[in-house]
DNA sequence: TATTCCATAATTGTCGACAATTAGCCATGA
DNA sequence: TCATGGCTAATTGTCGACAATTATGGAATA
């Protein structure tokens, strides 16, 4: 049940190093095991979550709980009505491109700094990150799922680059979660994943060059061609669904 | 549709619009207060906060207590350590500055945004706080504390104005009060304003043409300059610190 | 039949008490 | 004199119970 085991990968695994740095608390327990149900699905987006269901689900008392559950508000996973209670959530496209425009606006600043700020040592890890998802990628060409998680992978090495605690912590603890739990809501996985490989390169060989600009301004179109790629899919499925059904 | 009570007060107030609205629960209404306590320097920096204490202060149990100051953990007003407590935050110049690049990146996406939604009352409503400000700049010229109130008012409408609630969120509920903090820790009123109107008035004439991207590029040099500035008095009160006392 | 009102039940908010962990202090020994 | 060990006190973590608020269902009425 817990995922403590998760910690056996090299460095293709998911972003979330701090699922098993100090569980001391139960507070902190339960909010890592209802953060990791919340993004893998396992909790329905919109479905109500009840204090005394959850409390009797995990063994623990309502105190602690709360506990979790604020913080799970904090981080905008969960959506609580004050004497009504909570729900997970449940992003809509706009909020969704909403969340792009700050990724692109955080990540470009955290590629410029990454620029500036990246050791030798940082940016050969890029670039084994690189590699080895490009390995995979070969191995499996259809399947994108890893791929994705690769690139937030990818991405999130470039925040912890940019060596700005106040952005590490905005972009790696709070807006990552966001973005897989997308992926999750939307089933979308990677759309086309050889361009992103290329434009992966483009960026890490400004980072490479010390070209803050370059690859602020790289970091900005990668992240708003993402945002553009999703929104074409969702009108396509939109599109889709008004001709197979008029409801 | 959202700002409906925005419009009572003559925008000379804080941004801070949610202190009253609903205080429907005591875990909100000690929240708020603790907030206001820690951000005018009443609650001093670094100070240790302790649970049975505050608890007494303020007549009310550990409960809600505890989740008020959850709450303030996740807008990092404070730090907990489990076992051990919490404490008040305490800006270092790293972090401040820090704060300013995460500032510079979202509040230019701001002012894009702003250029491409804002409606005509918005801009309007944007010149007149300019103006009111701009006599309150001539009655007090010495006293620059309200017109810094007034500039992260100017920003606040900005950020409201690009129609980004996730945008909306980070800046006005987190990062706001972070920057109020700084002004209270580190005792610093306007630098500049003349030079500051200035930057805000091209703000608004890019926003008012359209002009998304010259917006975008004043905003981020507006932040970058009053970036410039903190760093500099503040290298300028370390020398002259050296320089008074060897202490 | 639709609507409004009320009563019941369930959920959330709040409280006080107990258990676990930590920090500080004092005594003891080298 | 200084380091180390254990002990005490205080603080935090957790729990169960009670109070307040809200949602739901049915009954009475237009």
């Amino acid at each position: 049940m817990t995922s403590l085991a998760t910690q056996s990968r090299p460095s293709a695994g998911l972003p979330n190093d701090q699922i098993s740095p100090e569980v001391r608390t139960l507070a902190e327990r339960v909010f890592h095991q209802l953060q990791d149900a919340i993004v893998r699905g396992e909790l329905a987006p919109g479905s109500k979550i009840t204090e005394p269901g959850l409390s009797k689900t995990y063994g623990i008392s309502r105190g602690p709980l709360r506990e979790a559950m604020r913080r799970l508000e904090a981080h905008r996973l969960i959506e609580r009505v004050p004497h009504v209670g909570a729900r997970v959530v449940k992003l809509s496209m706009k909020e969704l491109l909403e969340l792009f425009d700050v990724r692109e606006a955080l990540e470009s600043m955290a590629a410029r700094l990454a620029a500036e700020h990246m050791s030798a040592e940082e940016i050969q890890g890029l670039r084994d990150v690189l590699a080895l998802h490009e390995g995979q990628a070969d191995l499996k060409r259809g399947e994108a799922y890893y791929q994705r998680e690769g690139d937030l992978d990818f991405h999130y090495r470039i925040v912890q680059g940019s060596h700005n605690k106040m952005l590490m912590n905005l972009l790696c603890d709070d807006l990552y979660y966001l973005v897989r739990l997308y992926r999750t809501q939307f089933s979308a996985s990677g759309s086309r994943p050889q361009r992103a490989f290329v434009e992966h390169h483009r960026i890490v060989d400004a980072i490479e060059a010390g070209d803050a600009e370059l690859a602020e301004l790289l970091m900005r179109r990668h992240v708003s061609a993402s945002r553009a790629n999703v929104a074409d899919r969702y009108a396509a499925t939109l599109e889709q669904q008004s001709t197979s059904s008029t409801d």
